[in-house]
DNA sequence: TAGATTGTTAATCGATTAACAATC
DNA sequence: TAGATTGTTAATCGATTAACAATC
């Protein structure tokens, strides 16, 4: 019974020991220490521990956590103990892929429709999942009671798209559309941009000292004379 | 001259500035303060103007700061001033989504080369970038220096092929595979695991109370007995 | 000059790490 | 019982926010 909500560090933190647990289960491990966990995850073992007693005491003292038992409790705790379903907004290339991948290596979601405005495109399926006309979208998060969105259309369709759909019950959205969404207080976005993690990372594809240092002495000469600047 | 190296929250956010930037001189918009960045970005002022400064003093006292200006700065901190040569390592529908939105849309790499180990694809191109086999990925990168590698392989298959390209001089790995990879410390690696992005989001799109309330209950009679598990 | 906004230092907040008592 | 490892409280660390002097 926590007081406060959980920190968003450490609901991303739980799907990582999600997957190790998976991984331990398929190869029949029993009982894993917080200490073996930190070795497959990178995390602390003090952090382990302490993410997962916000939740509850699911270790046996002196022992370890069950695996099966552990991984029983995290899907508990996100609401993966239920299938969830998701609708994928744009059939290009990246909402294709998003939606054949958790189509087929998902057992955690069902992806009940794509939508798109292209004639080219509607009608037509994504792995058996059926594409259709964007204007249909109400009644289909209606039927299905959807909670959950992937937005995967350019970036200027993407306000008007998230307006609309939490207007019919939209409460949590995975957006790959690079651009600031404004939502509810009720709805929760994940941003998902890559050209963002892409150029995020060039910065560390080079030794950052170096290129620090030639920005320094760029700025003796390059900065820009104030009377240009505020005319 | 930073004396200690910058954090990678401070890295993530440059980015973001970068692209309101571009919207605004898309605009002609010349000045901007750091309270009309923190409307578009949703980060505070103060942080905005905080994360600049670790780089140098870009604006001007009582006035704001010169977009193109700012800009041209962050787009050399960034390491953006000079195009990023990249390849993509996967040729399946994730890999193909981004290398073709790399190669239409994003101005500041160029995607060289893609690789697979398919031979129906091997010989093929996205975008008109050519897709080599795998086998000759070491001649690529050392052709165009390149240092920066997406991954887009099967979870099995990533840790080796990881291995390999950093062997041969890739520094930075934008790894959509879900798996955690060892790399030496000169490495860097930001994960897109999109799996792991969406079932954390799962977690935000019902009741959180409700369902942790559940889960309290489900505990009492549900963990299994000692010696279950530790037979 | 007065008004505005930066750049920077100090205070606060939250998250991580360390320590250890509880207990299997 | 002795050894091991959890669950939890306290200490530390780092990042964010607040405050304000500098200055355009």
């Amino acid at each position: 019974m926590p007081q406060r909500s959980i920190s968003k560090s450490v609901i991303k933190r739980l799907p990582v020991y999600l997957r190790i647990l998976d991984n331990l289960i398929r190869r029949d491990v029993e009982i894993i220490s917080s200490k073996e966990l930190s070795n497959e995850s990178g995390f602390t073992a003090e952090q382990i521990r302490k993410d997962l007693a916000y939740f509850g005491a699911f270790g046996t003292r002196g022992t370890g956590y069950n695996t099966m038992y552990l991984r029983e409790q995290i899907l508990k705790i996100i609401g993966l103990d239920k299938k969830t379903s998701i609708i994928v907004i744009g059939a290009g290339h990246l909402g294709t892929a998003l939606t054949r991948y958790n189509a087929s290596k998902n057992p955690y979601v069902s992806v009940k429709a794509v939508f798109d405005i292209d004639p080219a495109l509607i009608g037509g399926d994504i792995n058996g999942i059926p594409i259709f006309d964007y204007a249909e979208i109400a009644g289909i998060i209606k039927e299905h009671q959807i909670k959950v969105a992937l937005i995967t259309v350019p970036a200027g369709a993407a306000q008007e798209v998230v307006d609309d759909i939490v207007s019919h019950g939209i409460r949590a959205i995975l957006n790959f559309a690079p651009v600031k969404l404004r939502v509810p207080s009720h709805v929760h976005v994940f941003n998902a941009d890559l050209t963002m993690e892409l150029q995020s990372l060039i910065y560390y594809s080079s030794a950052e000292e170096e290129r620090l240092s030639r920005l320094q002495q760029d700025q003796d000469t390059a900065k820009p004379s104030k009377t240009l600047t505020l005319d």
